[in-house]
Formats: C-alpha cells, structure tokens, sequence
DNA sequence: GAAGGGTTTGCATACTTATGCAGAACACCG
DNA sequence: CGGTGTTCTGCATAAGTATGCAAACCCTTC
C-alpha cells in the first residue's frame, strides 16, 4: 500500500467522523494521524475520491457524495415493489405491491426524471403524467427498466 | 414574488439542465435570462438552495444536493417493508416483507449509521451486527423509527 | 407617503481551492 | 542495481468562493 492509498483510506475514515471544514482542517488532522501533506494534495485527493464541501447549517463540511450510492439502492428496493408498468396515449399507469404505491411515486418525484411531469399515487396504483405525451412509450419503458435491477 | 425567489427558481432550474461550472458562468446564465446579479449573491444563493458543487468526471459541476431528498424517500420506502425488529444481546434481527430482505439490507448499508457494523440479509429477513452490541437496545430503536415514516 | 425595521444586494477583499510546472518518488525492465 | 517512463507531490500562484459593511430595497404602520 503507497503513501498515496494510506492517506485516501484515512481522508474518507475523517471525512465521515469528523466535522471538516476546510482542505486545511484536513491537513492538520491528517498531521496528528501521523500522514503529512499540502493543500494542494488534498484538493487533488478529495476531487479523486469523490468528496464534496455541502454547505450545511453549520457552515460548509466535506463528505463523501453518496447521492448515486442512495440512487442505487433507492432503484433497487422500489423495482421490486412494481408489479406492472403499463401506459396509454397519456399516462403511465404503474401497479405496485398493496400500499407501496405512495413509496414508489416517491421515488419517482425525487428521481429528478426530465420525462417526469408529475404523479399521484393511491394504494396500489401509481398514475404519472409525462412531460410530453410523444414520449410516453419511452416513459414507461424507462421505470420499466427499474425492475431490472431489482 | 420577489426579485430573489424568482432568481432562486431559475437557479434550481438552471442547476438541473445547464452544466454550471462556478458561480460566474450562472451569472452569465441568468443574465441571458434577464436576471442579473453579482457572484456574491449566487454564492449566498447557491449556499441557501443547498446547491452543492460536485467533482465529475468532466470538472467542476453544480447540483441540487439531493442525497436529503433520496434519503428521506428511502426510508419511506423501506419503513413500509420492515415488519418487525427484535434483537438479543449481540444481534437485530429484522423481519421484512418476503423477497425484500435484500433491499432492505441495502439501505442499511447505505444508511451510513456509525451503530451499524455490517448486514447479511436472507429473504425476508435482515441480520445486523451492531458496531457495539453494548447499545444493541438503541440500534434497534433507530431501526424500528425508520417505519414510523411510512 | 414618511418613518422605522428587517432583508437583500454589490463592492471590495479575505479566504479557500485548483492547477502548471518542476522535481521527487515509484514501478518496471533488462 | 541503473535506466526510463509514469505517477505523485509541493510550491507558487491563478481561479474561484465567501463575507463584512454600507447602501438600496421592501414591507408595515401610522
């Protein structure tokens, strides 16, 4: 292991248990864990291992960029909730498991989707209204694919 | 609807379709749109959206942060499948809906809780070794909050 | 519509991060 | 080992972001 892979290691270790600040909050804290190095690394390391400075009520604070992790699973877990995706010339009607329907139409709404206009959901049916009735096949075919991964 | 809401709704959509590189070529951005207004006010603004700046693969790149959003809608989705929690002295033990045991887990997973150590997950159930099965009792308390959402 | 109090903004600048470049460290090979 | 190509790092500084302060703006109330 290089010098190099022992300071990553330790940056994402700090990253998630300490409150940092600043790439200069970093290099003292990585000083007193017995590793040493500029700023400029920092920038560099933290650009590599996909940190990013949030600004958070506190201030900024650095923290691994978890958004495609939380993407991921979110896929995941809603895939096996839908149970058929089926569509006409202007809505896409999904059923879901008995009273997912308001999960996944959750998912749908933060899945930040261009072809996404909006949705509602009841018990265990999902309607959602596409951007664009044109592309309404694509739609559907786009949430089908969330069963996929699942 | 003041001056600074409209360019706050500009922003969040300029920020989702535009690839925004640093806060100078927003300021051109929304010039193009008729809004104007100097580099300190977006850094305030961009700071209040909670607009956070990413390192892609192509650079610098400014977004929603979204990993709020994604999780809130996770632990909706997930409180739904979760039946029960129980635990003994060194282990939680979570019972969910069948087949979703492994979303579940990945949630977990992703959860970034400092009391969780790890999960192994079944069909419809979810075992989580505690980072400290001194505070098991806890854990599980956490865990069990999460169906208080759905 | 003038007074008063809170909010928002731009300016100037302090603070923070990113990067070109040259040298150091490393890895691989013969 | 010694040579050679690659990766990594620090330095100096460019580039970018945040902020104290004063002025402008915007409500409310009279």
């Amino acid at each position: 292991m290089t010098v190099r892979e022992r300071r990553h290691l330790l940056i994402k270790r700090l990253v998630q248990r300490e409150r940092i600040q600043s790439q200069e909050d970093l290099v003292r804290l990585l000083e007193v864990e017995g590793i040493s190095c500029t700023q400029a690394t920092l920038s560099r390391d933290l650009r590599d291992l996909n940190v990013v400075r949030r600004n958070t009520a506190r201030g900024p604070e650095y923290t691994l960029d978890q958004s495609p992790v939380y993407i991921d699973a979110l896929r995941k877990v809603v895939g096996m909730e839908v149970l058929n995706v089926r569509h006409n010339q202007s809505l896409v009607v999904i059923r879901t498991m008995q009273g997912r329907a308001e999960g996944v139409a959750a998912f749908l709404d933060t899945w930040n989707n261009q072809h996404i206009l909006g949705t509602v959901a009841g018990d265990d049916t999902v309607f959602v209204a596409p951007a664009d009735v044109m592309k309404i096949a694509e739609l559907a075919a786009e949430i089908r694919a969330l069963q996929e991964h699942s």
